[in-house]
DNA sequence: CAATTTCGTGATCGTTCGATCTATATAATT
DNA sequence: AATTATATAGATCGAACGATCACGAAATTG
Protein backbone atom coordinates (compact mmCIF):
# COMPACT_ATOMS: atom_id res chain seq x y z
CA UNK A 1 0.00 0.00 0.00
CA UNK A 2 2.61 2.70 1.02
CA UNK A 3 5.18 1.19 -1.03
CA UNK A 4 4.50 2.89 -4.67
CA UNK A 5 5.30 6.62 -5.28
CA UNK A 6 1.47 6.76 -6.33
CA UNK A 7 -0.78 5.24 -3.49
CA UNK A 8 -4.21 6.86 -2.48
CA UNK A 9 -2.74 8.98 -0.82
CA UNK A 10 -2.95 12.39 -2.22
CA UNK A 11 0.59 12.76 -0.97
CA UNK A 12 2.72 13.01 -4.61
CA UNK A 13 5.40 10.68 -2.69
CA UNK A 14 8.89 9.71 -3.78
CA UNK A 15 9.57 5.86 -4.44
CA UNK A 16 11.36 5.18 -1.11
CA UNK A 17 15.33 4.27 -1.92
CA UNK A 18 16.53 0.89 -1.80
CA UNK A 19 18.30 -0.37 0.99
CA UNK A 20 21.78 -0.66 0.64
CA UNK A 21 24.72 -1.55 2.12
CA UNK A 22 26.47 0.84 4.48
CA UNK A 23 29.71 0.92 2.06
CA UNK A 24 27.87 1.21 -1.18
CA UNK A 25 25.29 3.99 -0.02
CA UNK A 26 28.57 6.07 1.11
CA UNK A 27 30.21 5.37 -2.24
CA UNK A 28 27.04 6.20 -3.90
CA UNK A 29 26.39 9.57 -1.77
CA UNK A 30 29.93 10.78 -2.45
CA UNK A 31 30.29 9.91 -5.86
CA UNK A 32 26.64 11.79 -6.74
CA UNK A 33 27.67 14.72 -4.63
CA UNK A 34 30.87 15.05 -6.04
CA UNK A 35 28.78 15.59 -9.24
CA UNK A 36 26.70 17.78 -7.72
CA UNK A 37 28.93 20.01 -6.22
CA UNK A 38 30.88 20.39 -9.38
CA UNK A 39 27.69 21.88 -10.80
CA UNK A 40 26.55 23.89 -8.66
CA UNK A 41 29.18 24.90 -6.24
CA UNK A 42 29.47 23.66 -2.69
CA UNK A 43 27.31 26.37 -1.32
CA UNK A 44 24.41 24.35 -3.09
CA UNK A 45 21.84 22.89 -0.48
CA UNK A 46 21.70 19.73 0.99
CA UNK A 47 18.06 19.43 0.71
CA UNK A 48 18.89 19.71 -3.28
CA UNK A 49 21.52 17.53 -3.19
CA UNK A 50 19.89 14.84 -1.37
CA UNK A 51 16.57 15.44 -3.74
CA UNK A 52 18.95 15.12 -7.00
CA UNK A 53 19.88 11.82 -5.53
CA UNK A 54 16.87 10.19 -4.38
CA UNK A 55 17.52 10.45 -1.24
CA UNK A 56 15.84 12.30 2.04
CA UNK A 57 18.45 14.97 3.16
CA UNK A 58 18.99 13.47 6.71
CA UNK A 59 20.01 10.40 5.40
CA UNK A 60 23.37 11.97 4.60
CA UNK A 61 23.93 12.64 8.11
CA UNK A 62 23.81 9.30 8.56
CA UNK A 63 27.12 8.90 6.29
CA UNK A 64 28.53 12.00 7.01
CA UNK A 65 29.16 13.95 10.41
CA UNK A 66 27.82 17.43 8.67
CA UNK A 67 28.02 19.04 4.89
CA UNK A 68 31.76 19.85 5.72
CA UNK A 69 32.96 16.56 5.73
CA UNK A 70 30.93 15.61 2.32
CA UNK A 71 32.66 18.54 1.02
CA UNK A 72 36.56 17.27 2.08
CA UNK A 73 36.01 13.67 1.22
CA UNK A 74 34.60 15.26 -2.46
CA UNK A 75 38.00 17.13 -2.82
CA UNK A 76 39.65 13.86 -1.51
CA UNK A 77 38.20 11.61 -4.10
CA UNK A 78 38.65 14.17 -6.76
CA UNK A 79 42.50 15.30 -6.13
CA UNK A 80 44.05 11.89 -5.22
CA UNK A 81 41.51 9.21 -7.34
CA UNK A 82 41.98 11.35 -10.57
CA UNK A 83 45.88 11.83 -10.37
CA UNK A 84 47.83 9.18 -12.24
CA UNK A 85 50.74 8.28 -10.75
CA UNK A 86 52.62 7.01 -13.87
CA UNK A 87 52.62 10.58 -15.48
CA UNK A 88 55.59 11.27 -13.65
CA UNK A 89 57.04 7.84 -15.69
CA UNK A 90 55.52 9.19 -18.58
CA UNK A 91 57.57 12.71 -18.60
CA UNK A 92 61.06 10.53 -17.42
CA UNK A 93 60.76 7.97 -20.40
CA UNK A 94 64.12 8.83 -22.23
CA UNK A 95 63.56 6.37 -24.65
CA UNK A 96 61.04 8.28 -26.33
CA UNK A 97 61.84 12.34 -27.89
CA UNK A 98 61.01 14.53 -24.87
CA UNK A 99 58.14 15.88 -27.26
CA UNK A 100 56.62 12.88 -27.62
CA UNK A 101 56.33 12.49 -23.83
CA UNK A 102 55.33 15.90 -22.90
CA UNK A 103 52.48 15.86 -25.70
CA UNK A 104 51.19 12.64 -23.70
CA UNK A 105 51.69 13.37 -20.49
CA UNK A 106 49.58 16.96 -21.38
CA UNK A 107 46.92 15.62 -23.80
CA UNK A 108 45.96 13.07 -20.82
CA UNK A 109 46.00 15.69 -18.36
CA UNK A 110 43.98 17.99 -20.75
CA UNK A 111 41.38 14.82 -20.86
CA UNK A 112 41.39 15.81 -16.81
CA UNK A 113 40.83 19.60 -17.50
CA UNK A 114 38.17 19.02 -19.86
CA UNK A 115 35.84 17.03 -17.20
CA UNK A 116 33.97 19.90 -15.31
CA UNK A 117 34.77 18.04 -11.42
CA UNK A 118 38.47 19.02 -12.11
CA UNK A 119 38.34 22.65 -12.80
CA UNK A 120 35.60 23.32 -10.63
CA UNK A 121 36.02 21.53 -7.55
CA UNK A 122 39.92 22.57 -7.15
CA UNK A 123 38.79 26.46 -7.25
CA UNK A 124 35.50 26.13 -5.43
CA UNK A 125 38.05 24.59 -2.74
CA UNK A 126 40.38 27.53 -3.06
CA UNK A 127 37.94 29.57 -2.37
CA UNK A 128 36.79 27.75 0.42
CA UNK A 129 39.38 26.92 2.18
CA UNK A 130 43.16 28.36 1.47
CA UNK A 131 45.55 25.72 1.66
CA UNK A 132 43.39 22.89 1.11
CA UNK A 133 45.11 22.67 -2.55
CA UNK A 134 49.01 22.74 -1.36
CA UNK A 135 48.99 19.00 -1.16
CA UNK A 136 48.09 19.12 -4.75
CA UNK A 137 50.64 21.77 -6.23
CA UNK A 138 53.35 20.02 -3.95
CA UNK A 139 52.55 16.84 -6.00
CA UNK A 140 52.25 19.22 -9.53
CA UNK A 141 55.70 20.59 -8.86
CA UNK A 142 57.59 17.50 -7.53
CA UNK A 143 56.11 15.54 -9.94
CA UNK A 144 55.64 17.40 -13.04
CA UNK A 145 57.38 20.66 -13.16
CA UNK A 146 60.46 19.93 -11.77
CA UNK A 147 60.52 16.70 -13.79
CA UNK A 148 59.91 18.76 -17.15
CA UNK A 149 62.29 20.92 -15.99
CA UNK A 150 64.91 18.61 -16.09
CA UNK A 151 64.03 16.60 -18.87
CA UNK A 152 64.57 20.17 -20.68
CA UNK A 153 68.13 20.29 -19.33
CA UNK A 154 68.99 16.87 -20.35
CA UNK A 155 67.83 17.52 -23.20
CA UNK A 156 69.23 20.95 -24.26
CA UNK A 157 71.99 21.45 -22.56
CA UNK A 158 76.15 20.40 -23.46
CA UNK A 159 76.51 19.72 -19.94
CA UNK A 160 73.37 18.96 -17.81
CA UNK A 161 75.08 17.99 -14.28
CA UNK A 162 77.14 21.19 -14.63
CA UNK A 163 74.13 23.54 -15.46
CA UNK A 164 71.64 21.65 -12.99
CA UNK A 165 74.30 22.17 -10.20
CA UNK A 166 74.96 26.08 -10.87
CA UNK A 167 72.33 27.51 -12.15
CA UNK A 168 68.94 28.64 -10.78
CA UNK A 169 66.10 27.52 -12.88
CA UNK A 170 63.08 29.15 -10.78
CA UNK A 171 62.08 31.02 -14.29
CA UNK A 172 62.38 27.52 -16.16
CA UNK A 173 60.03 26.24 -13.94
CA UNK A 174 57.88 29.29 -14.60
CA UNK A 175 57.70 28.33 -17.98
CA UNK A 176 56.00 24.94 -17.01
CA UNK A 177 53.86 26.67 -14.77
CA UNK A 178 52.84 28.48 -17.69
CA UNK A 179 51.99 25.34 -19.79
CA UNK A 180 50.15 24.53 -17.12
CA UNK A 181 48.18 27.31 -16.98
CA UNK A 182 47.59 27.27 -20.90
CA UNK A 183 45.83 23.71 -20.46
CA UNK A 184 44.07 24.17 -17.28
CA UNK A 185 42.97 27.46 -18.82
CA UNK A 186 40.98 25.66 -21.82
CA UNK A 187 39.20 24.00 -18.75
CA UNK A 188 38.16 27.08 -17.27
CA UNK A 189 37.06 28.72 -20.51
CA UNK A 190 34.64 25.77 -20.46
CA UNK A 191 33.66 24.92 -17.16
CA UNK A 192 33.82 28.66 -15.64
CA UNK A 193 33.52 31.11 -18.22
CA UNK A 194 31.44 28.96 -20.39
CA UNK A 195 33.09 30.99 -22.90
CA UNK A 196 34.50 29.61 -27.02
CA UNK A 197 36.66 26.52 -27.25
CA UNK A 198 39.63 25.68 -29.32
CA UNK A 199 38.12 24.40 -32.57
CA UNK A 200 40.79 21.25 -32.14
CA UNK A 201 41.56 20.78 -28.64
CA UNK A 202 44.42 18.15 -29.38
CA UNK A 203 46.07 20.05 -32.11
CA UNK A 204 46.26 23.41 -29.45
CA UNK A 205 47.66 21.16 -26.87
CA UNK A 206 49.99 19.81 -29.54
CA UNK A 207 51.15 23.54 -30.47
CA UNK A 208 51.17 24.77 -26.80
CA UNK A 209 53.96 21.44 -25.72
CA UNK A 210 55.66 22.81 -29.22
CA UNK A 211 56.01 26.20 -28.70
CA UNK A 212 56.97 25.78 -25.29
CA UNK A 213 59.97 23.52 -26.42
CA UNK A 214 60.64 26.10 -28.60
CA UNK A 215 61.07 28.64 -26.16
CA UNK A 216 62.63 26.63 -23.76
CA UNK A 217 65.15 25.51 -25.64
CA UNK A 218 66.16 29.24 -26.94
CA UNK A 219 66.69 29.73 -23.29
CA UNK A 220 68.77 26.87 -21.80
CA UNK A 221 70.85 26.88 -24.69
CA UNK A 222 71.90 30.09 -24.36
CA UNK A 223 71.98 29.77 -20.79
CA UNK A 224 74.27 26.82 -21.31
CA UNK A 225 76.36 28.53 -23.72
CA UNK A 226 77.36 31.09 -20.92
CA UNK A 227 78.00 28.70 -18.66
CA UNK A 228 80.53 26.97 -21.08
CA UNK A 229 81.52 31.04 -21.29
CA UNK A 230 82.98 32.03 -17.58
CA UNK A 231 83.95 35.26 -18.65
CA UNK A 232 79.74 35.68 -19.44
CA UNK A 233 78.77 33.91 -16.21
CA UNK A 234 77.55 36.82 -14.33
CA UNK A 235 74.93 37.91 -17.32
CA UNK A 236 74.36 34.11 -17.65
CA UNK A 237 73.23 33.54 -13.78
CA UNK A 238 71.09 36.33 -13.69
CA UNK A 239 69.53 36.36 -17.39
CA UNK A 240 65.66 37.55 -17.13
CA UNK B 1 23.41 60.93 24.51
CA UNK B 2 22.50 58.36 21.74
CA UNK B 3 24.95 59.56 19.78
CA UNK B 4 27.87 57.94 20.81
CA UNK B 5 28.56 54.22 20.10
CA UNK B 6 29.34 53.58 24.19
CA UNK B 7 26.36 55.36 26.01
CA UNK B 8 25.42 54.31 29.54
CA UNK B 9 22.92 52.24 27.60
CA UNK B 10 24.53 48.83 27.66
CA UNK B 11 23.84 48.54 24.15
CA UNK B 12 27.10 48.46 22.01
CA UNK B 13 24.81 50.24 19.37
CA UNK B 14 27.24 51.67 16.42
CA UNK B 15 27.57 55.49 15.47
CA UNK B 16 25.26 56.52 13.01
CA UNK B 17 26.75 56.42 9.74
CA UNK B 18 27.27 60.39 8.20
CA UNK B 19 24.67 61.70 6.16
CA UNK B 20 25.87 61.91 2.43
CA UNK B 21 24.24 62.94 -1.05
CA UNK B 22 22.78 60.35 -2.82
CA UNK B 23 25.17 59.69 -5.34
CA UNK B 24 28.25 60.16 -3.30
CA UNK B 25 26.21 57.17 -0.65
CA UNK B 26 26.09 55.59 -3.78
CA UNK B 27 29.55 55.06 -5.00
CA UNK B 28 30.71 54.33 -1.19
CA UNK B 29 28.59 51.69 -1.28
CA UNK B 30 29.59 50.14 -4.94
CA UNK B 31 33.18 51.12 -4.27
CA UNK B 32 33.35 48.71 -0.15
CA UNK B 33 31.13 46.47 -1.95
CA UNK B 34 33.70 45.61 -4.95
CA UNK B 35 36.14 44.84 -2.16
CA UNK B 36 34.29 43.13 0.21
CA UNK B 37 32.68 40.92 -2.22
CA UNK B 38 36.45 40.17 -4.21
CA UNK B 39 37.49 39.09 -0.53
CA UNK B 40 34.39 37.16 0.61
CA UNK B 41 32.40 35.91 -2.51
CA UNK B 42 29.09 37.29 -4.00
CA UNK B 43 27.75 34.76 -1.32
CA UNK B 44 28.66 36.83 1.92
CA UNK B 45 25.58 38.44 3.16
CA UNK B 46 24.20 41.82 2.83
CA UNK B 47 24.07 42.03 6.85
CA UNK B 48 28.19 41.43 6.94
CA UNK B 49 28.75 43.74 3.83
CA UNK B 50 26.75 46.50 5.55
CA UNK B 51 28.34 46.12 9.05
CA UNK B 52 31.69 46.22 7.15
CA UNK B 53 31.11 49.11 5.61
CA UNK B 54 29.35 50.97 8.77
CA UNK B 55 26.29 51.31 7.39
CA UNK B 56 22.68 48.77 8.22
CA UNK B 57 21.80 46.65 5.97
CA UNK B 58 18.57 48.20 5.26
CA UNK B 59 20.03 51.20 3.55
CA UNK B 60 21.50 49.08 0.61
CA UNK B 61 18.32 48.73 -0.05
CA UNK B 62 17.66 51.79 -0.69
CA UNK B 63 20.38 52.79 -3.24
CA UNK B 64 20.06 49.07 -5.15
CA UNK B 65 16.53 46.94 -5.54
CA UNK B 66 18.05 43.63 -4.54
CA UNK B 67 21.12 42.43 -3.80
CA UNK B 68 21.42 40.85 -7.68
CA UNK B 69 21.65 44.40 -8.64
CA UNK B 70 24.47 44.96 -6.54
CA UNK B 71 26.47 42.07 -7.90
CA UNK B 72 25.89 43.40 -11.48
CA UNK B 73 26.96 46.91 -10.80
CA UNK B 74 30.31 45.76 -8.95
CA UNK B 75 30.75 43.49 -12.06
CA UNK B 76 30.38 46.22 -14.39
CA UNK B 77 32.69 47.92 -12.29
CA UNK B 78 35.28 46.19 -12.27
CA UNK B 79 35.37 45.09 -16.26
CA UNK B 80 34.38 48.46 -17.38
CA UNK B 81 36.03 50.59 -15.22
CA UNK B 82 39.57 48.90 -14.92
CA UNK B 83 39.70 48.10 -18.84
CA UNK B 84 42.60 49.91 -20.58
CA UNK B 85 41.57 51.36 -23.79
CA UNK B 86 45.67 52.00 -24.81
CA UNK B 87 46.22 48.92 -24.49
CA UNK B 88 45.61 47.71 -27.79
CA UNK B 89 47.06 51.14 -29.68
CA UNK B 90 50.22 49.49 -27.50
CA UNK B 91 50.19 46.38 -29.21
CA UNK B 92 49.44 48.07 -32.47
CA UNK B 93 52.15 50.90 -31.97
CA UNK B 94 54.82 49.63 -34.51
CA UNK B 95 57.46 52.19 -33.37
CA UNK B 96 58.67 49.97 -31.11
CA UNK B 97 59.64 46.31 -31.12
CA UNK B 98 57.14 43.92 -31.31
CA UNK B 99 58.90 42.35 -28.09
CA UNK B 100 59.06 45.45 -26.51
CA UNK B 101 55.56 46.06 -26.81
CA UNK B 102 54.27 42.82 -25.19
CA UNK B 103 56.39 43.24 -22.61
CA UNK B 104 54.28 46.55 -22.07
CA UNK B 105 51.02 45.27 -21.93
CA UNK B 106 51.17 42.08 -20.61
CA UNK B 107 53.26 43.66 -17.55
CA UNK B 108 50.47 46.08 -17.00
CA UNK B 109 47.92 43.18 -17.32
CA UNK B 110 49.91 41.83 -15.20
CA UNK B 111 49.56 44.45 -12.17
CA UNK B 112 45.47 44.02 -12.70
CA UNK B 113 45.91 40.39 -12.40
CA UNK B 114 47.57 40.45 -9.61
CA UNK B 115 45.16 42.62 -7.25
CA UNK B 116 42.37 40.43 -6.09
CA UNK B 117 39.62 41.95 -7.15
CA UNK B 118 40.26 41.29 -11.41
CA UNK B 119 40.40 37.52 -11.14
CA UNK B 120 38.53 36.71 -8.26
CA UNK B 121 35.38 38.64 -9.17
CA UNK B 122 35.89 37.15 -12.40
CA UNK B 123 35.72 33.83 -11.73
CA UNK B 124 32.76 34.19 -9.12
CA UNK B 125 30.99 35.34 -11.68
CA UNK B 126 31.75 33.26 -14.31
CA UNK B 127 30.39 30.65 -11.58
CA UNK B 128 27.47 32.43 -10.81
CA UNK B 129 26.01 33.56 -14.45
CA UNK B 130 27.15 31.93 -17.26
CA UNK B 131 27.17 34.14 -20.46
CA UNK B 132 28.43 37.17 -18.36
CA UNK B 133 31.82 37.23 -19.39
CA UNK B 134 30.92 36.92 -23.11
CA UNK B 135 31.46 40.28 -23.41
CA UNK B 136 34.54 40.79 -21.69
CA UNK B 137 36.41 38.17 -23.65
CA UNK B 138 34.88 39.35 -27.06
CA UNK B 139 36.95 42.66 -26.15
CA UNK B 140 39.97 40.68 -25.13
CA UNK B 141 39.70 38.92 -28.48
CA UNK B 142 39.06 41.47 -30.90
CA UNK B 143 41.81 44.15 -28.79
CA UNK B 144 44.05 41.92 -27.45
CA UNK B 145 44.14 38.01 -29.37
CA UNK B 146 43.78 39.12 -32.88
CA UNK B 147 45.73 42.50 -32.74
CA UNK B 148 48.59 40.26 -31.17
CA UNK B 149 48.28 37.48 -33.89
CA UNK B 150 48.38 40.06 -36.78
CA UNK B 151 51.84 42.00 -35.26
CA UNK B 152 53.42 38.87 -35.15
CA UNK B 153 52.11 37.89 -38.78
CA UNK B 154 53.45 41.12 -39.93
CA UNK B 155 56.99 40.68 -38.07
CA UNK B 156 57.75 37.00 -38.70
CA UNK B 157 55.91 36.41 -42.05
CA UNK B 158 57.55 37.48 -45.44
CA UNK B 159 54.40 37.75 -46.82
CA UNK B 160 52.05 39.24 -44.68
CA UNK B 161 48.88 40.14 -47.04
CA UNK B 162 49.00 37.09 -48.35
CA UNK B 163 49.34 34.78 -45.34
CA UNK B 164 46.72 36.42 -43.51
CA UNK B 165 44.31 36.29 -46.60
CA UNK B 166 44.74 32.22 -47.25
CA UNK B 167 45.58 31.00 -43.86
CA UNK B 168 43.37 29.83 -41.17
CA UNK B 169 45.02 30.96 -37.60
CA UNK B 170 43.20 29.49 -35.44
CA UNK B 171 45.90 27.74 -33.28
CA UNK B 172 48.00 30.99 -33.44
CA UNK B 173 45.10 32.48 -31.55
CA UNK B 174 45.43 29.55 -29.38
CA UNK B 175 48.82 30.19 -28.61
CA UNK B 176 47.97 34.20 -27.54
CA UNK B 177 45.28 32.34 -25.37
CA UNK B 178 48.04 30.42 -23.73
CA UNK B 179 50.06 33.48 -22.58
CA UNK B 180 46.87 35.30 -21.48
CA UNK B 181 46.36 32.22 -19.22
CA UNK B 182 50.39 31.80 -18.28
CA UNK B 183 49.73 35.67 -16.55
CA UNK B 184 46.30 35.16 -15.60
CA UNK B 185 47.19 32.13 -13.63
CA UNK B 186 50.00 33.87 -11.74
CA UNK B 187 46.95 36.17 -9.87
CA UNK B 188 44.83 32.69 -9.61
CA UNK B 189 48.09 31.13 -7.61
CA UNK B 190 48.03 34.23 -5.90
CA UNK B 191 44.50 34.82 -5.34
CA UNK B 192 42.80 31.57 -5.42
CA UNK B 193 45.11 28.45 -4.19
CA UNK B 194 47.11 30.93 -1.96
CA UNK B 195 50.29 28.75 -3.28
CA UNK B 196 53.58 30.01 -4.46
CA UNK B 197 54.41 33.06 -6.53
CA UNK B 198 56.91 33.54 -8.91
CA UNK B 199 60.12 35.13 -7.52
CA UNK B 200 60.23 38.08 -9.53
CA UNK B 201 56.83 38.47 -11.70
CA UNK B 202 58.02 40.93 -13.70
CA UNK B 203 60.94 39.07 -15.05
CA UNK B 204 58.63 35.33 -15.38
CA UNK B 205 56.26 37.70 -17.86
CA UNK B 206 59.16 38.93 -20.02
CA UNK B 207 60.13 35.24 -19.72
CA UNK B 208 56.96 34.33 -20.70
CA UNK B 209 56.87 36.52 -23.45
CA UNK B 210 60.50 35.98 -24.92
CA UNK B 211 59.17 32.20 -24.93
CA UNK B 212 56.01 32.75 -26.74
CA UNK B 213 57.44 34.97 -29.36
CA UNK B 214 60.13 32.38 -30.16
CA UNK B 215 57.11 29.52 -30.81
CA UNK B 216 55.55 31.54 -32.29
CA UNK B 217 58.23 32.85 -34.84
CA UNK B 218 58.86 29.22 -35.49
CA UNK B 219 55.59 28.52 -36.47
CA UNK B 220 55.20 31.14 -38.60
CA UNK B 221 57.93 30.76 -40.13
CA UNK B 222 57.64 27.20 -41.38
CA UNK B 223 54.02 28.23 -42.36
CA UNK B 224 55.20 31.22 -44.09
CA UNK B 225 57.70 29.01 -46.12
CA UNK B 226 55.53 26.62 -47.05
CA UNK B 227 53.10 29.16 -48.13
CA UNK B 228 55.75 30.18 -50.23
CA UNK B 229 56.27 27.28 -52.22
CA UNK B 230 52.96 26.35 -53.58
CA UNK B 231 54.11 22.25 -53.92
CA UNK B 232 53.88 22.33 -50.04
CA UNK B 233 50.83 23.79 -49.37
CA UNK B 234 48.27 21.17 -48.10
CA UNK B 235 50.79 20.14 -45.53
CA UNK B 236 51.04 23.65 -44.67
CA UNK B 237 47.30 24.77 -44.34
CA UNK B 238 47.14 21.58 -42.35
CA UNK B 239 50.06 21.48 -39.99
CA UNK B 240 49.37 21.61 -36.53
C1' DC C 1 12.78 79.55 12.84
C1' DA C 2 9.42 76.38 10.80
C1' DA C 3 8.25 73.42 6.99
C1' DT C 4 9.82 70.17 3.89
C1' DT C 5 12.68 66.95 1.91
C1' DT C 6 16.25 63.56 2.14
C1' DC C 7 18.71 60.02 4.32
C1' DG C 8 19.72 56.43 7.93
C1' DT C 9 18.00 53.06 11.52
C1' DG C 10 15.91 49.17 13.92
C1' DA C 11 12.25 45.99 13.95
C1' DT C 12 10.33 42.41 11.52
C1' DC C 13 8.46 39.22 7.85
C1' DG C 14 8.76 34.95 5.13
C1' DT C 15 12.09 31.69 3.46
C1' DT C 16 15.80 28.67 3.38
C1' DC C 17 19.58 26.66 5.49
C1' DG C 18 22.24 22.89 8.31
C1' DA C 19 21.29 19.78 11.63
C1' DT C 20 18.61 16.69 14.91
C1' DC C 21 15.12 13.61 16.53
C1' DT C 22 11.58 10.06 16.54
C1' DA C 23 8.99 6.69 14.34
C1' DT C 24 8.63 3.26 10.68
C1' DA C 25 10.01 0.04 7.03
C1' DT C 26 13.13 -3.50 5.61
C1' DA C 27 16.66 -7.07 5.72
C1' DA C 28 19.29 -10.42 8.32
C1' DT C 29 19.41 -13.76 12.07
C1' DT C 30 17.67 -17.15 14.94
C1' DA D 1 7.58 -16.87 12.35
C1' DA D 2 9.68 -14.01 15.84
C1' DT D 3 13.43 -11.11 16.90
C1' DT D 4 17.00 -7.96 16.19
C1' DA D 5 19.63 -4.61 13.78
C1' DT D 6 19.80 -1.06 10.70
C1' DA D 7 18.40 1.93 6.83
C1' DT D 8 15.01 5.37 5.75
C1' DA D 9 11.48 9.02 6.09
C1' DG D 10 9.31 13.06 7.71
C1' DA D 11 8.71 16.56 11.14
C1' DT D 12 10.98 20.14 13.26
C1' DC D 13 14.47 23.31 15.57
C1' DG D 14 17.35 27.49 15.74
C1' DA D 15 20.06 30.40 12.95
C1' DA D 16 20.91 33.16 8.97
C1' DC D 17 19.29 34.97 4.90
C1' DG D 18 17.10 38.71 1.49
C1' DA D 19 13.86 42.02 1.66
C1' DT D 20 10.35 45.55 3.46
C1' DC D 21 8.47 48.98 6.41
C1' DA D 22 7.39 52.89 9.49
C1' DC D 23 9.83 56.01 12.09
C1' DG D 24 13.44 59.32 13.50
C1' DA D 25 17.38 62.28 12.53
C1' DA D 26 19.67 65.55 9.73
C1' DA D 27 20.01 68.65 6.00
C1' DT D 28 17.65 72.00 2.97
C1' DT D 29 14.56 75.45 1.85
C1' DG D 30 11.86 79.72 2.26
Amino acid sequence: MSLSAETTTGKPSRARAPKLRSSDRREMILRQALDYFAANGFTASTRDLATAMGITQSLLYRYFPNKQALIEAVYDEVTLSRWNPFWEDIIKDRSKALEVRLEEYYLDYAKLVLRHEWVRILIFAGFEKSGINDRLFKLLKERIFEPVVRECIAEYCSDPEAFSANENVDLELELVWGLHASIFYIGMRKWVYATTMPKDVNATIIALVSSFLCGMKERLLIRSASLAKPSARRRGKEMK
